[in-house]
DNA sequence: TTGTATGCGTTATCAA
DNA sequence: TTGATAACGCATACAA
């Protein structure tokens, strides 16, 4: 034999029980009204007012039992800290929280175990759905997203056409569109700072670079070719070692935090941006416009993607049957004064402030 | 009557009283064995066969339901963007993970009914504890915090002993240590760009400047102080106002947003950094070495202070008798070559890429 | 409209 | 060790 039935739980929270006791009804009566569907008026009241005078809240947990639904969403990136990570989850978190459910986040560190095993743990339901942005993309993923217990959405790149919800963009485009810009602004040597060739979005840029330098018809010089990781630090120190080998008058960044790397690196030893070396990042980040001086970057719809994923994620969860939908989001170049055409004078005497539009000027946006 | 209960759910998922059919055992002895308390060699087999062939996982709302454990901690902030947050939820983060939990994040914009809507929520246990960072304090805040019936951390100044657990830091000695150091290098006209002096932060920032300067016999001219938000352009408009009616050779500012704000204001007017004017921001976030000249900063400890609001929060829902505890964590002063004694030459021709210790020099750690 | 009785999926209790 | 069953707290068919 079990236990018995307690009115109020050993911590003296109230339950249904106790305000259906309180107000002379059956729980059924209790829970009706507090769910506002059906009582009579009397009832209404008596239930009403004996929930206010115990304060009763209803409890999520059981609600999820019997609705099979926690309210809660979950996103798994990288990392939380880097900042086209940041505004990608501040968009999906608004439109989470919009939606009345919560937002639940992981770091993955980039591991694919780790990956695994979140995907592995959705079978046990404690979220509704699962934004995730894989950085490198293997046959096991692939099978732990299709196979998924609940609702998916990836955001990146996804091979050959998964059956799964997913938001792209074109970031091999979006190297063309810098280095189109940097070639229009009579720029000849391009160099190129990138991150890991294994990664999903580093072999997506390096296949962009190139493509667009051949296109152009221009032989590209492996000695302004430079490999690190997606962070500042190590955008620097690639920068710093291209520069010792090469004397590019452009560099085109994989993300907006080499380029604050490389823009670091340009400037202490003593190059002028962009007089000496024109500089262009990607993600188009908070981070680009922060920067003396202002880095053109290519945005790449983070916050965009970010609320699209989540809007198919809801979309999916309301209802499953939806055949899987792919959504590209296009990449567009932001030109600020890091890539200007006309280098402002070292001492400008004119107003520096008038006010900055965020993306002052747009290249791409409907090609 | 209520429905008939399903060996099989409608989605088809397995129960365990799928796995105990299949293993001919009771529910009792399947969960038994899939908790790995009790059973007979035999059964043991059995079950784990069953359960493998089936593909059981165990859903994670009704373990829940029974064991009043969500699994899940909730982080409240105002912007899950803003870099110290980010550094804060990072470290957070990490700990919850580590312990086998989740994190939940909201972003509150720093509004107090949206706080108060998430304290109230806790009511209905839908997670297990929440950390929290409040700009500002109201009673109401307080009396929802000691009346809360789920363990939470306060992340911040929290006014008299309120009997909750708390992790601060005293951004009054903060603002100290940068002033002190700006008159160690001999400047004498320093300014002061804050965020709102409503807000807690503000407030302490605002009391510890004046107080610095009264310590060292100074008188501050009004002039020297301007107000904005917390946010980077605001600081830049903010620097901007006081540039253009005040010639500090020196900036103190209330977080490295701010700081970043005013070296763009500082550079675009032709000022240099630090010879012309020196600048300290608060936080040290990552943001503050990405900058060229790299930003001196106060550290007020957001990972520190994360990491310990997790820890102090995962020992509170483990033993909810603890008494209440205050945890402080020192400021320290980053001083880097934004406030450098000895202003760089303008084109250093030594090697500039000497490793940049995080924190190579610090002041006030013990005090 | 109201109350009774189940069921959500799991764990815990108790008797065998 | 095992099985039957209550209980977690809520929502809802069904009969009254």
């Amino acid at each position: 034999m079990g236990r018995k039935r307690l009115q109020e739980p050993a911590d003296g929270r109230p339950t249904v029980h106790t305000v259906a006791a309180r107000a002379g009804v059956s729980i059924a009566s209790a829970s009706r009204v507090l769910n506002g569907v059906g009582g009579s008026p009397e009832t209404i009241r008596k239930v009403r007012a004996a929930a206010a005078e115990v304060g009763y809240v209803p409890n999520a947990i059981a609600r999820s039992l019997q609705s099979q639904r926690t309210g809660l969403v979950a996103l798994a990136v990288e990392d939380i800290g880097n900042p086209v990570y940041v505004e990608m989850m501040r968009a999906i978190e608004a439109v989470v929280a919009s939606s009345g459910r919560q937002l639940v986040v992981h770091a993955t560190g980039g591991r694919i175990d780790n990956e695994m095993t979140l995907l592995r743990r959705l079978a046990n339901r404690y979220v509704d759905g699962m934004i995730i942005s894989p950085i490198r993309v293997t046959d096991d993923h692939l099978g732990a997203l299709v196979g998924s217990p609940v609702p998916v959405v990836v955001v990146g790149q996804l091979g050959a056409d998964a059956p799964v919800d997913n938001v792209r963009t074109d970031s091999r485009h979006g190297v063309a569109l810098a280095v189109d810009h940097l070639l229009a602004i009579g720029r000849r040597r391009i160099g190129f700072v990138n991150g890991p060739l294994d990664t999903v979005p580093g072999a997506a840029r390096d296949a962009g670079f190139r493509a667009a330098l051949a296109r152009h018809g221009i032989e590209l010089d492996e000695d302004l070719v430079e490999v690190g990781d997606f962070q500042y630090a190590a955008g620097r120190a690639a920068a710093v070692r291209l520069l010792a080998r090469a004397a590019p008058d452009a560099l085109v960044c994989a993300n907006d935090l080499i380029a604050v790397g490389a823009l670091h690196a340009l400037l202490a030893t003593g190059r002028r941006v962009p007089q000496d070396v024109a500089l262009i990042g990607m993600d188009d980040t908070e981070l680009a416009q922060m920067m003396f001086p202002q880095l053109s970057s290519v945005s790449l719809g983070s916050a965009e993607r970010g609320r699209r994923a989540a809007e198919l994620l809801l979309q999916r969860i309301a209802d499953p049957a939806l055949p899987p939908r792919r959504e590209q989001v296009q990449p567009s170049l932001a030109v600020r004064a890091s890539s200007a055409a006309t280098p402002p004078s070292p001492r400008p005497s004119a107003d520096p402030f008038e006010p900055t539009p965020a993306h002052p000027y747009r290249e791409g946006v409907t090609s």
